[in-house]
DNA sequence: GCTAACTGGGTACAGTGTTCGCAATACCGA
DNA sequence: TCGGTATTGCGAACACTGTACCCAGTTAGC
């Protein structure tokens, strides 16, 4: 057993009683790292570079945080205090999309969330509290939290693995400098030479049909489409009413 | 547009015709790339790290490669190859699922392959081929080439996206040297004030009852049970056979 | 045989996260 | 009111990282 050398971020109190005053708050860290992952990337955001941006020395955020993953997780905690005021209406479908989609343009606002939040789960109030939520969802049906569990596990591993690709190809025509009808279309100069290759049929086809009208919201349409499948799945499984 | 100042991978021919063979291949970067990924984690891949394995200077990889990312694009197509050999009987239903598992199988394997394609798309000769034997799974089927990759992004996705988590939680478990069960019970430390708290009166029923016997392949069942709803879901907008 | 292309690899540079030590500060108990 | 002590801010330093640049040695094509 590897004892953490380090106690659990949100365990420790944020500041202690004797001494001055910190300058800043974990909050400020958070939001100034939120601030730089938005415009330039998770890669961008660096323990120099937050500092920087809050005016202060280097080492000194070791004083709010005892390390950089600590930081990204406040990151990730703060960023899911956008989703409080959510109110679900009692319809466990209905209520279902909602978290669903609240929680993909969540992610597509801050395109390094659903990076960070692949891995580790977040137990910061406000991820608990987004937790808790979903949970009533299935308030007055009788599952088991196995069920429940399951369902949620479900809804948000598509979810995540929606946007994660989504982001993906964002960034793949972003770095190419082209729209997504000109990048499918020849795939980043690789396109003619797996078309002529003659292995890849069945692809071919896809690369070569890419260009149906309104691509824009392809990806809405194939999330909302995604996602009602899901639905229609769960509601197999599901007690048919509440 | 930025224009790229290397050309894609997979379009640079491997070496030249003209100056001394080679002593290594691509394919040995990769395969170890993998092998110290799969051993120590994706951190502890390094260029420094190949070439010492490998027994080369470290810049002598960019012969080879010409950035990290190439690297980790090859250990990607590489292990894809794995799934080679792959045979479909000709029933979406079934196909698609065998499709998931062995994906699954695959990402599980290699604990850092599902980071890796979460975001680019490969475009190595491996992946493409496993692409085009997923999209064979709609032969036959009157689909638009739109409503195959929505299909195979909906499955894909959950997949993914299960299995992030799944990785999620073992790491998390591994690194607090507790047991899925006991990790849960006390989420490090953190559970009693989850609990204490009563803020979070659903989530710490989750907490309670996850002492539920045969927890080892909660996962398993866990991805079974979801992957059958997504069949189900796709079942129902999808011609009736095949 | 000569030239041009190519490979191997050392050096160097600008970054990174994080530990350690020290001065300044402000609370707590007496 | 006055130490004593916990706490903060922070510069210096360390061991890493990816990779651009350079040069020597090697081989294929003309």
């Amino acid at each position: 057993m590897p004892a953490n050398d380090h106690p659990p971020l949100w365990l420790r109190p944020a500041h202690g009683t004797r001494g001055p005053k910190p300058t800043h708050s974990r909050r400020d860290v958070a939001v100034a790292g939120i601030r730089i992952a938005d415009a330039e990337g998770l890669d961008a955001v660096s323990m120099r570079r937050i500092a920087a941006d809050l005016g202060t020395g280097t080492t000194s955020l070791y004083r709010y945080v005892s390390k950089k993953d600590d930081v990204l997780e406040l990151m990730t905690d703060e960023v899911m205090g956008e989703l409080r005021g959510t109110v679900l209406i009692g319809n466990w479908r209905s209520d279902l999309r909602t978290i669903a989609r609240l929680l993909r343009q969540t992610a597509l606002r801050h395109p390094w969330l659903a990076t960070l939040s692949s891995g580790r789960s977040n137990q910061g109030p406000n991820s608990l509290w987004w937790m808790e939520l979903s949970l009533s969802v299935f308030d007055g049906m009788d599952l088991s939290t196995d069920d429940m569990l399951a369902n949620l596990g479900t809804l948000s591993a598509f979810v995540l693995g929606h946007v994660l690709r989504e982001l993906g190809d964002q960034e793949a025509a972003r770095r190419s400098g082209l729209t997504h009808e000109q990048w499918m279309k020849q795939q980043g100069v690789y396109g003619p030479t797996i078309v002529n290759s003659g292995l890849y049929p069945r692809f071919t086809r896809v690369i070569n049909e890419a260009e149906t009208p309104h691509a824009a919201d392809r990806q809405n349409r194939g999330f909302e489409a995604g996602l009602e499948r899901i639905l229609d799945g769960l509601a197999a499984h599901l007690p048919t009413r509440r």
